[in-house]
DNA sequence: CAGCTTTAGCTAATGCTCGTAGCTTTGCGG
DNA sequence: CCGCAAAGCTACGAGCATTAGCTAAAGCTG
């Protein structure tokens, strides 16, 4: 991972066999992060532990830390990989749906459906469950598209005239994030084993979904 | 609890003291649980360790276990310390208001102040944020209560004209659990020296509060 | 007041965790 | 084929929860 890209193709550009090496650890570094959400999943954020990933990827302890310099080194993994997952999932959802209101509630349900679906990697990026772990600035990444895939389908929401211009903005933001995150939270604190539009919480969410024109109403023709 | 040599006994010797023994042990338990609150404010939920508690007392960690027959026991403690202690700030905050939607406001803000002044016990209630850690139905106690405190103030709102009759439901319950809880792991998550009324998520909360009448309109006269 | 019982503390030890140090083997690359 | 870095290992240290067993004191009871 250091004496890589400095000289490209002397001769032909190998084909793949450039660093076969390479290619196995980073296989082997993906292997310890499926192993560490299957581990998350089983006994809860808090419950990973680097000797359980060992053992279930047939090595002794110490060898992990070829790969990652600490647990807090393998979380900040999880929480970058979590956050791109997350982002993909809500992406993925708007395609197609009419931008404005139906996609915005398109993508949070979505990123609902994902959370429900992935909860430990969920509880990860949301929760902060860990508190001696501050994920790196680096992996904080994609957070910030995140915080402006929503500013900017609120903002298409509002040229669409679904929404008042008041909506163009940071607070509308967090007011969805509240709505979604206050679903998501009651879901996982009472009801473990539930799905996207079953107990419940999750069916509330398109009720406050459609508050919004209420409290962003377009401004009369007067 | 150990350099205890005043002695006030001297004047008067056995005013209740039946089991003065018991007292003493009872001030010890009570002591434990107040280090362990400071310890979970410190170092987080899961940062909660017997062997730092014992350290804070001036006993030797297996000494612990004389008071409290595992870490999760302690945690049961304050599951239940911490419920009593958050339906008793909302009650406070409702003496005095007009019934309905002002004293339903009145004591979810009180249990917004109370959360973010009291961050591990509320985390410990809301979030469960240690997986091995399952609360007994004992200490699930005032957790009905809690219920019926929301139902009780929505049925009052109902009555009293200021919500439709629909709001007399479990559902609306969910609705406003959702709310706060929203705001609540918002401000946890990403504002953590923020008192309720400050930072973004906090101020929503009234917000979304006025969305109730909208939600369920009390039936025109027609 | 004497004695017995309960209790609160201790030390020692087990078995788990993360993480470090240092050695050995393996297998790729030149 | 040789050299060397990567990848594995064992051993170790520190910290944790928890158990077992001992000691001494506190207090109830005759």
């Amino acid at each position: 991972m250091r004496t890589e890209g400095t000289t490209p193709a002397r001769t032909a550009p190998p084909p793949a066999g450039l660093d076969r090496r390479a290619r196995r650890r980073q296989e082997t570094i993906e292997e310890i992060l499926v192993i560490a959400v299957e581990v998350m999943a089983e006994d809860g954020v808090t419950g990973l532990s680097l000797a359980e990933v060992a053992r279930r990827l047939g090595v002794q302890p110490p060898s992990i830390y070829k790969y990652f310099p600490s647990l807090m080194a393998v979380y900040d993994a999880l929480f970058r990989r979590g956050q791109v997952e997350h982002l993909d999932a809500m992406r993925a959802a708007m395609v197609g749906v009419e931008p404005g209101l139906p996609a915005l509630r398109a993508a949070l349900e979505a990123a609902g459906g994902w959370a429900l679906a992935n909860r430990a990697l969920a509880q990860l990026l949301f929760w902060r469950p860990v508190p001696s772990f501050v994920p790196s600035d680096d992996a904080f990444g994609p957070s910030v598209e995140l915080f402006e895939l929503h500013r900017t389908a609120l903002a298409d929401a509002v040229v669409a005239g679904q929404l008042g211009p008041a909506a163009d903005s940071d607070e509308a933001v967090w007011l969805i994030s509240v709505m979604i995150s206050g679903v998501l939270s009651q879901t996982f604190a009472n009801e473990p084993d539930v799905g996207w539009g079953q107990g419940c919480f999750t069916p509330l969410f398109p009720t406050l979904m459609s508050t919004l024109p209420v409290l962003y109403p377009v401004p009369g023709p007067g």
